[in-house]
DNA sequence: TTGATATATCGAGAAACCTCGATTACCTAC
DNA sequence: GTAGGTAATCGAGGTTTCTCGATATATCAA
């Protein structure tokens, strides 16, 4: 959890509107049959028709996000819930203070 | 001073190097004959030989922290002297916390 | 086991970024 | 105006990132 790779996984504006979107996921996107927004995350299908990019970028994208710490995953069934790791979120405001 | 251009200004070791050192100037970059460290600046050429890169390079990545609103510059005779916009870096945090 | 659906990984072409040396622009002193 | 030094811009080659479609993997149902 490097902070250059921090700063390189938000140097992308899709990246950006997702880990905003996934504040308020009821918001930003479409409902999906399984899984709690909130208690379980979003599916990627889900985000992937809200930024409307192809689902391999996607998928790919929350790998990048996840690696740098900013999300977090879980596997249920055939599906991959993602949400925001808001403890490391917290923790990286908190390096780029005493960074910056 | 979008808060994407302060991310890829970040998403690049020297660049982040060159701005944290711009901290405390006396221990991070040899000498310079006029300017003083903290009223003016770091001239380019002082900044160059502490990051061992082409001056062209170097005064690129500064331009770049300038757009970004990260540093400002300030010419004085052939040099230029540049410094941290405190004032900016500290609203740039404000908005993380509110925007990430 | 076969089929259907969700996600992840792979390979490739286009765009952006990194970095350099060369050139240009700027400033000062003669 | 010429010369010498500082900084900015330009052009180019190498690397990384972006983004896609195709393929592979995982899960579940029949």
């Amino acid at each position: 959890m490097k902070t250059l790779d921090v700063f390189k996984a938000l140097s992308n504006e899709t990246r950006l509107k997702i880990l905003n979107g996934l504040r308020e996921p009821e918001k930003n996107f479409p409902p999906q049959d399984e899984g709690d927004f909130h208690l379980d995350g979003v599916c990627v299908s889900s985000i992937q028709e809200a930024v409307g990019l192809s689902q391999s970028t996607v998928s790919g994208y929350l790998a990048t996000l996840e690696r740098a710490g900013l999300v977090r995953s879980k596997r249920m069934g055939p599906w991959t819930y993602y949400k925001r790791n808001e403890e490391n979120i917290r923790r990286v405001l908190k390096a780029l203070e005493e960074d910056l």
